[in-house]
DNA sequence: TATTTACAGGACTAACTTAGTCCGATATAT
DNA sequence: ATATATCGGACTAAGTTAGTCCTGTAAATA
């Protein structure tokens, strides 16, 4: 079914909400205050939390009153860089990954455009960023947000 | 990761077989024969290929000198079929398949442009086909085959 | 008609992945 | 000192996936 793991959808939750909160200078938010906002568990707020400042999508700050924000500009925060920090490469399959993922190689038709139809939906990724996520698309009260596809170009026409 | 089963990957590879083999006027090649020329286990092959003819993407011919076929024309088989017909709608999280799938709903703020997002995604593997993926795309000899992203429109710039 | 071939349908298992919990250590503010 | 919160990682239960196997049925052929 082409998914995405609970735990990436939380963190886009968690990350939307600091979004909104950086809005209203309250930018630091310790993970229980998250896990009530979002109604979510706290250990498993916390664990994202963590993972999500050890890419540095969030900065840290320990002890009393501490808590996390945002590390980057909410403009500045790819979809695809969430989805990444929390479950690594963007691959549909292993052989999108690179040479020798995949069993598969030596009979297969499909690879490269396999990997092309891959690279297109990352980049469709990498188009969006938080900021448009909640809403604040600077071009957004001017026109609708586009989401460009870019452009698949089958590898057996190059030559 | 972001990623489609490896059942469904060799459900793509096993089509592609049969593209190319209608392509010589081979139509028909059984469970066994797919095995043979794609080095994956016979009771895999099996497995898959009676899905994709209960999907009405195969049609199979019983007994002696039976096998599977093509149940379209290449070019009329998209790959968000194929891998629909193997893994059902394509939907990154629960909360993009419809409401009451998702306990977040209630204090989710991006559940719209997420539901934006994925439609890019299922459009963008709505756009090449079965044909494309094996090279007969009917433009492939004159232009690079564009796979067209869909624009997504920010449904908060609706009003 | 008997036999062989091949799909149909579905039960079943082992391996793997994910979601979620828990704990001891460390850093910070008061 | 003490309370607060993150850090780092181990751990478990539940769910999913990949792969196997078996019995039944349809078609071709001799
Ligand atoms: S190389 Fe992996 S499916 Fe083709
Ligand atoms: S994450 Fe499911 S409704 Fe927002």
């Amino acid at each position: 079914m082409l998914r995405i793991s609970k735990l990436t959808d939380y963190g886009l939750v968690l990350l939307a909400h600091y979004a909104a909160a950086e809005e209203q200078s309250e930018a630091v938010k310790n993970a229980r205050e998250m896990a009530e906002a979002t109604l979510l568990p706290y250990p498993v707020v916390s664990k994202i939390l963590k993972t999500l400042a050890q890419e540095g999508l969030l900065l840290s700050r320990r002890g009393s009153k501490g808590g996390y924000s945002l590390g980057l500009p909410p403009k500045e925060i790819r979809v695809s860089d969430i989805i990444e920090a929390l479950e690594g490469p963007i691959t549909l399959m292993a052989c999108t990954a690179g040479p020798g993922h995949c069993e598969q190689e030596a009979t297969c038709q499909i690879r490269d455009p396999w990997i092309q139809i891959n690279g297109a939906i990352r980049e469709t990724l990498e188009r969006i960023t938080l900021a448009e996520l909640v809403g604040n698309s600077p071009t957004a009260s001017s026109r609708p947000t586009q989401i460009k596809q870019v452009a698949i170009e089958n590898p057996r026409d190059a030559h």
